[in-house]
DNA sequence: CTATATTGATTTCCATGGAAACAAACAGGT
DNA sequence: ACCTGTTTGTTTCCATGGAAATCAATATAG
């Protein structure tokens, strides 16, 4: 009670928004997964790259930028990173020496699967607080948000 | 179709997780915002700081870190961006020399209700697309998983 | 064929936030 | 009074991502 200037209902102009409370459970959830990731030193980051690069066989920086929702000069940057781990290899395109493959190593198929645990765990941990129709609802709600803005790059920060 | 490893359906590792969609919706509602209110040069920090100083008489830089789940050091910059702006004024404490009061200036109460119109009208797209059910359900389910968590802080990034 | 434009990838610079170090002010015991 | 420990706020350094410049390679118009 102290300092708070209107008397009355604690909400503020801020959590009227249902954008607030989104990117409150949000940020929460992501930055719980960020840290689990971080004691493999894997950012979320990485970590959407390898899942990409692994479900798509002629991958490129630039598909990927755009699948990640962000620019191609992060990509350099974030698949330096696995490489640099012996993740991922780049390939020069046959047809055309601009382009990059990209490809998980032996190392990569290897580390994917653990870092995946790492996120179904953390999934569990916070979404078990709902029910089973509870999350369906969720889902589909957030799903059709997404859908009716088109919004179809994956989120990494 | 050119280059998925696994035919059959479309969703990846990825999209299984609702912390995934989640992600999706809230780092979209969340950069729009952001686009909108770069449009004046404000950032989400800026605009939530100015909330928080707005409704509580007693704010200081340290509750304010706490409150929007920052570290000290952060809201130092973010003060500074805003006292540039003649937005907010820091005013040593009579009691304890340390601690500064933060308040909005006359300008920054001007201000304030425009960005809060700039917020209250990308909450409305958004979300504008569910019904007025569905908008109580999907406040419903994040504020219980912000209760279960015990999510207090006010997110930023 | 050659000049121009376009595309893919990378590099450089800037902005933002965290971690840690720091300085100033206070609190408490001796 | 004085030393120690804590708290408040700030500064410095580092990591990450965006914007723009850059480079290499390809495509296209004339």
């Amino acid at each position: 009670m102290c300092g708070q200037k209107t008397s009355g209902q604690s909400s503020s102009t801020l959590d009227i928004h249902l954008g607030y409370w989104l990117r409150l459970v949000s940020n929460n959830v992501s930055g719980n997964f960020a840290r689990a990731l971080q004691e493999r030193s894997v950012s979320v980051a990485e970590w959407v790259a390898l899942n990409q690069i692994q479900r798509w066989a002629d991958m490129t920086p630039a598909k990927l930028a755009d699948a990640m929702g962000v620019t191609r000069g992060a990509i350099s940057k974030i698949l330096d990173k696995l490489q640099e781990k012996a993740w991922i290899s780049r390939m020069t395109s046959d047809g055309d020496n601009r382009v990059r493959y990209l490809a998980l190593t032996p190392k990569g198929v290897q580390v994917l699967p653990e870092l995946t645990a790492i996120a179904n765990q953390n999934d569990e941990h916070f979404f078990g607080a709902l029910s089973s129709d509870e999350r369906a609802t969720l889902r589909g709600l957030l799903s059709r948000l997404a859908d009716v803005h088109r919004i179809s790059t994956i989120p990494v920060d």
